[in-house]
DNA sequence: GGCGCGAGTAGACAGTGTCTACTCGATCTT
DNA sequence: AAGATCGAGTAGACACTGTCTACTCGCGCC
């Protein structure tokens, strides 16, 4: 493990064309000798860092998990112990921001979103992705328990609400990238549908 | 127009032998070519029925989306004549039968799923299939108003919690088929998670 | 200073989607 | 009823893909 540069050396280079090609094309235009092309190599020497293409597809759809995690600003891993204590209306106004953030995210790089959960290309390394979107989940589930302090004994636990409120905002970005709830709801945008989302997994905003 | 027959042909065994193959080896596996050995014929054959390979994926999605249909019980148009006038409770029955028959299908048949929504693939006739899933979304819509009068006027509106209800399922069927959901709630499975979303959207079950 | 070896090159191979030329059988016309 | 027409399927070619294998080259090491 002598390189363990990130940002020098043919494998990044080789991430790196492949989220520039991935935002250009999208994702079918992924293909692995395009992708050494771009890097300047012969279409064998990905095979000196990347076993397969999909393990190269894999690296991209990291790179962008940790995208996503910059953007909502889950670098560090302060978002458990910051969310800690907390107000529950500062805590909604964050869980408003992140909901926001990953839905921006999905609409901005629509390649990138659909790489990362495409679950037949990573078959094989998806157990290390699905960990990557774990502190997601962590910081969501402790702002959600900062809204809604778990008193009802038989209500959901913040876990269980935490994943509803992922669920939907996946669903969300999807069924928009897709085309389908412009249709099913007009032109209106998602407005009004991210506020009924978020309103009805943490109450409504004003009491 | 002679052949609106849809069970002989070579179109209609072009759909199956896609159907049968989704659903024995997944996304990947439906090459043009090997689906045309399943059905009999040579290579070139399906391009008389199908001008491009992406026409031919988009038949099969749309037999997905027709089987989800019939599932969902939406097969005739009564969905809406017969949630006009209905009691609270029994919409509201009507709504888990529908959210958990959406589920099981997506967990039954995930290939046939993934195809469904994948829209880089289906990017061409996506206009044609998007309108197929109108009818889930009109049930739901109405139904939503038979559970939740729209009483209050600041509120939002039946098709606004119906979208909202929507994405949910969709991305809980998504994420759970990716894997992500046993991760992040631990593997009781997906049913307090399910009984969540269904109270956030539609309140609680007992009043 | 010769050696080994990691890294990249070049070519082969099977498989894919698309396109074109062709065949063949049924249908329709006169 | 004989011959032309045309839809439907076949066979082959082409460019492209992912993977594998042999090969080369340059740098560091004892």
């Amino acid at each position: 493990m002598t390189e363990q540069d990130n940002t020098t050396g043919l494998r990044a280079r080789l991430v790196a064309a492949g989220v520039e090609l991935l935002a250009l094309e999208g994702v079918h235009a992924l293909t692995l000798r395009e992708i050494a092309r771009r890097a300047g190599v012969s279409h064998g020497a990905p095979r000196r860092h990347f076993a397969t293409h999909a393990e190269l597809l894999a690296a991209i759809a990291r790179h962008g998990f940790g995208e996503l995690a910059t953007a909502l600003g889950l670098q560090g891993g302060d978002g458990r112990a910051a969310a800690a204590h907390l107000e529950p209306a500062e805590a909604r106004a964050r869980l408003e921001r992140l909901a926001r953030g990953y839905l921006a995210f999905a609409a901005e790089q629509p390649g990138m979103f659909e790489l990362m959960f495409r679950h037949d290309v990573l078959e094989g390394s998806g157990a290390g992705l699905r960990r990557t979107s774990l502190p997601l989940f962590d910081a969501l589930t402790h702002l959600v328990a900062a809204v809604r302090p778990p008193t009802d004994e038989d209500s959901a636990s913040p876990a269980t609400v935490a994943a509803a409120l992922w669920t939907n905002l996946h669903g969300l970005a999807q069924l928009r990238a897709w085309g389908s709830l412009g249709l099913a709801t007009g032109s209106d945008g998602l407005g009004p549908v991210l506020r009924a989302v978020l309103d009805a997994h943490l109450g409504p905003a004003l009491r």
